[in-house]
RNA sequence: GGUCCUGUGGUGUAGUGGUUAACAUGCCAGUCUGUCACACUGGAGAUCGCCGGUUCAAAUCCGGUCAGGACCGCCA
């Protein structure tokens, strides 16, 4: 038998009954005649009473935190109530107890206001998890997959899973490899999203696929970032990129009225990428606020100030943001500190000038001609301060895209509670790698230019925009899609641009291209990542929140710890030497 | 690859060259019939992450190293 009842469904209308109960000892309050458990289930927390004749009172003495109970009794009303709980108005007149299982002493505190460091709450993670705050968060997580679920079978998706064991596609982010025992000096590698497969499916004839997929990227992690993630994979044959995010509109909504009871308008508003590159000075803005950059290199087109004039005569641009008087004050320290925020996107400081009654204040005030003090005029009021950032035209906007953020957070200007979904549609195929001299995709290389552009694949590359989305919302992109290539000469041609030659596109995506050539369905899909979603519905900063085992900073994992070296007999099954390098 | 923050009883913190290493909580023992962060009394518990250096003297200063975290690069 579990038990009778949940912890949480006690309640006035039970006094009478008879339940058992079963759970952890949350905390013992020992009154001398009289003893309180607090017994904590998955469902939530009950008081177990017992008596000054109670002849299970003298076993509690030895009943410590964490504990595994199994109480039988009688439910009664409290003589004292508790409004703070919901059973808080009953408890359990204990007629019988049984230890289930001792424990020791934990080494964190198991509440939610725990005040242990996350090293310890990863190495004893099971610990961490019966918090109810972790709890719910992971609840989340199933509540999120199955709202996508239902919503994507009603729709006759079906439900597919592709290789884990799979092959090493250079192009994008660092491969997890696995050696090949069988084919000695062969490798594996984990897919970094099943996107090549759910092509293949499309050929194969699926038309509406989708997959809770499990993804592995060898990259360095960050707090929204680990080295495996889930995306809810979806493609869809014979469709153009509206179709696909109309029928994603709908599972998101679908997924806030599940998770969250909240209802949310559709379809979201689009956004270009250019437009949210140069307005919001990144890919995935935060539209719960306005500010937008402010090109300003205008302005101050024929300045005498030499740090912008160097600046301008070497290429580069001046953008800034307009912290309007309204949205609150900014002290020169705050400036200051503003900059350092600055600084690690490249910026080499932070110029600013102020209107005041009397004319201008700030650091560049002083070299501000009477020209540039109508142009400033024209958008400054009293108050207002802009933030001044002059660089190349990619740091100004990294910079400043960032910094918009810190001052929407610094000044209130956002609401938490606010779910601004947009897409931003319209991506550029390629990107110029300076380092490695060569275009690189964008989205990725399976990307479908759109019709208009497929001829400047050779001649202007960089010019080539793709029918690619994604869906952005709190400052967070939650996924991205597009249409793909199902025209093989236009895949080839995108190879070509990316610098493969033939060889090395037969190596890699041959299987691919000969698949192109019998026949390929016009199709398309997105992929969300799932952990972002849940932190965005779960309301935290952190993936490892929304993961029951998370792996550190460093992609190891405290409680397993993993990973760890294998035996010399293994590696020799598998043909490898370890080699000792620091 | 880089920058920064953190590491001190079980847990979380304080401690800027000489302290009996402080505090909270947890733990142990006792008192207590209405608690729910129970209260009260008493107690145990720390080679100050590790290695080396400076110094008469190091938790404290310096160098290195390990671990956790945040960010930049990276993440098609």
């Amino acid at each position: 038998m579990r038990h009778t009842h949940e912890n949480n469904t006690l309640s006035a209308s039970m006094i009478g009954e008879t339940v058992t109960l079963k759970g952890f000892v949350q905390k013992k309050r020992d009154l001398g005649n009289l003893v309180f458990i607090d017994l904590r289930d998955f469902s939530g927390v009950a008081q177990l009473a017992f008596y000054s004749d109670n002849p299970f009172k003298n076993i509690t003495t030895n009943i410590k935190s964490e504990f595994v109970l199994e109480a039988t009794g009688t439910v009664v009303e409290r003589s004292s109530k508790n409004p703070e709980l919901p059973t808080g108005d009953v408890e359990v007149d204990v007629t019988d107890l049984k230890v289930l299982a001792t424990a020791k002493q934990p080494p964190m505190l198991i509440k939610d206001d725990t005040d242990a460091l996350e090293d310890t709450r990863l190495k004893y993670r099971y610990l961490d998890l019966r918090r109810p705050v972790l709890r719910d968060m992971i609840k989340m997580r199933h509540e999120t997959i199955k709202a996508t679920r239902d919503y994507l079978n009603a729709q006759a998706f079906l439900d597919i899973d592709t290789p884990i064991l799979t092959k090493s596609t250079p192009e994008g982010a660092r491969d997890y490899i696995v050696p090949s025992r069988i084919q000695k000096g062969s490798f594996y590698a984990l897919p970094q999203s099943p996107q090549l497969f759910k092509q293949l499916l499309m050929i194969g004839g699926f038309e509406k696929y989708y997959q809770i997929a499990k993804c592995f990227r060898d990259e360095d992690l960050r707090s929204d970032r680990q080295p495996e993630f889930t995306q809810i994979d979806i493609e869809m044959a014979f469709v153009e990129e509206k179709d696909v995010q109309t029928m994603s509109e709908g599972l998101i909504k679908h997924i806030m009225k599940e998770t969250r009871g909240i209802d949310i308008k559709t379809p979201f508003p689009r956004l270009s990428y250019d437009d949210a590159l140069r307005l919001y000075g990144t890919d995935k803005p935060d539209m719960r606020f306005g500010m937008p950059i402010r090109n300003l290199s205008d302005v101050f087109a024929s300045t005498d100030f030499k740090v912008f004039k160097s600046v301008l005569e070497n290429g580069g641009s001046l953008q800034g943001l307009l912290v309007e008087a309204t949205h609150g004050a900014l002290s020169r320290k705050d400036i200051d500190k503003l900059t350092d925020t600055v600084k690690p996107y490249g910026a080499k400081g932070l110029a600013f000038v102020k209107k005041s009654a009397d004319g201008f204040s700030g650091s560049v005030a002083k070299f501000l001609s009477d020209s540039e003090k109508d142009a400033l005029t024209a958008f400054m009021s009293e108050g207002d301060v802009l933030l001044i950032v002059a660089d190349t035209l990619k740091v100004c906007r990294a910079s400043l895209g960032h910094l918009r953020n810190v001052l929407g957070d610094k000044l209130g200007l956002i609401d938490p509670d606010q779910f601004d979904f947009h897409w931003v549609v319209h991506w550029p195929m390629f990107e110029y790698n300076e380092d490695e001299k060569r275009y690189q995709a964008l989205h990725h290389p399976f990307t479908r230019p759109i019709d208009e552009d497929k001829d400047k694949l050779e001649s202007e590359p960089e010019n080539v925009y793709t029918y690619g989305y994604d869906l952005v919302a709190q400052g967070q992109e939650l996924g991205g899609g597009s249409m793909r290539n199902h025209n093989v000469n236009v895949q080839t041609k995108v190879f070509d641009a990316l610098g493969l030659d033939k060889k090395t596109q037969e190596s890699r995506f041959g299987f691919l291209s000969e698949a192109l050539e019998y026949g390929a369905p016009p199709h398309g899909g997105i992929a969300f990542g799932l952990e972002r979603l849940v932190m965005m519905l779960a309301k935290t900063k952190n993936i490892r929140d929304v993961i029951a085992f998370p792996k550190t900073a460093s992609a190891t994992c405290l409680l397993t710890d993993a990973p760890s070296e294998i035996g010399d007999t293994q590696l020799s099954d598998l043909g490898i030497r370890v080699t000792d390098e620091s």
